[in-house]
DNA sequence: CATCTGACGACCG
DNA sequence: GCGGTCGCCAGAT
């Protein structure tokens, strides 16, 4: 499994909003589901704006002093935190349709 | 080659 | 809200 597709697909995230690592994994299909995902993650290379990939529900999944950085950046970003999660139903960012994420056949 | 260990998440008590 | 179980898979030891 290559991971490009997964920190191109983090690259899109905009400014101030972010995605789980279930709803990454879901988006790109990766087998294993979302700990794939983490796992991608945990070997992200510069300039992959990894901050926006968030555990479920919004909460920063990472140690100290890792998440008090991460959340750091986000709060930077003008991402809104509510206690120790981040308000998704705000910030929560769904892949632009048309993209290069290809919608798989019907069931 | 056998095991352990995660930047996971859904579920349950 | 907290802690435990289970499925899942690649690397590190």
């Amino acid at each position: 499994m290559s991971w490009a597709s997964v920190y191109r697909w983090v690259k899109r995230i905009p400014r101030g909003h972010v995605v789980t690592y279930g709803e990454l994994a879901r988006a790109l299909r990766l087998p294993g589901g979302a700990r794939t995902a983490g796992r991608a993650m945990a070997a992200c290379p510069k300039g992959v704006p990894w901050q926006r990939v968030l555990g479920a529900g919004g909460r920063i999944l990472i140690r100290e002093p890792y998440a008090s950085y991460q959340r750091q950046l986000l709060t930077r970003e003008g991402v809104e935190f509510i206690g120790h999660r981040v308000n998704i139903a705000r910030h929560g960012w769904k892949p632009a349709p048309g993209s290069k994420s290809r919608p798989h056949r019907r069931v």
